[in-house]
DNA sequence: ATCCGCCTCCCCCGCGTGGGGGAGCGTGCC
DNA sequence: GGCACGCTCCCCCACGCGGGGGAGGCGGAT
C-alpha cells in the first residue's frame, strides 16, 4: 500500500485557497519522487478527485467550503477500498481539529507554517505508512487522557472534599446506603451530600450527576 | 527549550539490554550534533541519570526492571522543572504501551526496528519540540476515540436496537418520560426497554447502566 | 466572640424507578 | 403453521431517591 517502489508518490491537494495550493504544489513539484496529480477547492470536490485519481497521499485542509476537511477525510476513508494516507493541514496548532482529524483516520497532522523540508518529509513519511503529529497535537491528545490537575473544572472545584468523595463512589455505581457504609457515615448524611452535589452540578438526579462526572473529566472510562 | 542553537543535542539512553544501548549509542554517536551524555539500565536509574544530566532528549525503553519506561517517564516529567523530551522506544508496534506513553507525556514513540536515519531524525525532531508517532500508534489512538464499529463489545451487541437507543438517551441524562417523548412511545414501553437493558448490562439501576455505557465505550465524554 | 461553611444526622413526603407479572402484534426463522 | 423474538402497552407494588425542612458540632475567617 502507499507508494510503490520506483514510482512517484501521487499527491492530491485539497485547499480552498489558491495561494496555498500553488505554494504546496510548487514545493512538492520540485521533488522528483513526488507528483501532484490533482487539486480540489472544496471538501466535496476533494472526495471526488481523490476517488478518481487514487493518490497515495492527500494534503487536506481543514477549513473548506461545503464539507470540511475532517468530513471529507472520513468519507474518503470510509468509502474507498484502498484509501490514501490523509495528511490534515491547518493553520493553527491549538486547533481542536487535531483530535477530530485522528478520529477521522488521518495519518498525520501538519501545520501550514511548516518548512518546505518538513512538508516533503511529512509526505514521504506518510506515504511509507508512518504517521506524524506536531507537538501540539500530541499534547492535545495526551491532555484528553490525563485527568485535569485535580479539579481544573470550576464546577468540580466548588464541590467539597466529601462531596467529591461521594461523587466518585456514585460514579462507580454505588447507591446511597453503600456509599454510607463505605464512608462509615449515616445514610442520611450521604443524602445531604448527594443533594449538594446535584445542586452544584445542576443535575436533576444521580444519573445526571454521574454523567457530569464523566463529561467534566472528574472520572474517566477504562 | 530543548537543544540550544550551536550546541549538541544531549541524549540519555535508558534500556536494560546492553546490546541495544550500544547500538543506539553507536548510531547517535556518529552524528556531530548529537551527544550521548548518559545511560541507564533500569527505570529507577533512568530517573536518576536524567535528573543529573539534564539531557534534551531521553530514549526510554518500555520494558525495564524495577520501574518500566512509562512510569519512569511520568516521574521524570512530573518532578523536573525543565523536563527533557522523552522518546519512548519499544519492540512491538502493536504494544498497548503506545497509549500509556502518550499519557505519561512522551513526545514520541519509536520502534526499535526503525532505521538509523529514522532514529536520528526522530531525535532531532523531538529535540526541536516536534513529536512523532508511528502508524500503529496513531491507529491505536484513533481507535480509542472512534466508537468500536457499532458494538465491538459483546455485551452491547446483545442489546436490541431500541435498547441501544434508550441507553444513549439515558446516558444523556433523560428520564423515562423524556425518553418516551423523544422516541414517541409510551412511558411503559421505555420501562420495558430499561428493564431489558439493566438485565443485559448486569446493572442494578439506570446509573449503573450509564456507567456501563461509558466504561464499554458505548458513549464517550466530550 | 461571631459568623459561616462543612459534616453529621433526623423528619416527612411525593414520585420516579425498578421488579413482578401479562398481553397483543409484527417479523423472520424453521 | 408454529415458534421465537422484538416492540408495544398495561397492571400493581415496594423502595430508593430527591426535595423540603430542621438541628447540632466543629473549625476557620473576620
Amino acid at each position: 500500500m502507499g507508494a510503490r517502489e520506483g514510482t512517484a508518490i501521487r499527491v492530491v491537494l485539497a485547499d480552498d485557497e489558491c495561494l496555498i495550493r500553488d505554494a504546496l504544489a510548487a514545493i512538492l513539484g520540485c521533488e522528483p519522487d513526488i507528483r501532484v496529480v490533482g487539486e480540489a477547492t472544496t471538501g466535496a470536490e476533494a472526495v471526488a478527485v481523490v476517488r478518481e485519481k487514487r493518490p497515495d497521499v492527500v494534503l487536506m485542509d481543514v477549513r473548506m467550503p461545503e464539507i470540511n476537511g475532517i468530513r471529507a477525510t472520513e468519507q474518503v476513508l470510509a468509502t474507498m477500498e484502498e484509501p490514501p494516507r490523509v495528511l490534515v493541514v491547518t493553520t493553527f496548532e491549538h486547533d481542536s481539529y487535531v483530535f477530530e482529524a485522528l478520529r477521522a483516520g488521518a495519518a498525520g497532522f501538519l501545520l501550514k507554517r511548516a518548512s518546505p523540508e518538513e512538508l516533503v518529509g511529512a509526505v514521504r513519511l506518510v506515504a511509507r505508512g508512518d504517521s506524524l503529529l506536531f507537538p501540539a497535537a500530541v499534547r492535545d491528545l495526551a491532555a484528553r487522557h490525563v485527568r485535569p490537575p485535580a479539579g481544573a473544572d470550576p464546577v468540580i472545584a466548588r464541590l467539597t472534599e466529601r462531596e467529591r468523595e461521594v461523587l466518585r463512589l456514585m460514579a462507580r455505581g454505588l447507591n446511597n446506603s453503600e456509599i454510607a457504609d463505605r464512608l462509615s457515615v449515616g445514610a442520611e448524611t450521604v443524602k445531604t451530600h448527594v443533594a449538594g452535589l446535584l445542586a452544584k452540578l445542576r443535575a436533576r438526579d444521580r444519573t445526571q450527576a454521574v454523567i457530569a462526572a464523566y463529561e467534566r473529566g472528574f472520572v474517566r472510562p477504562r
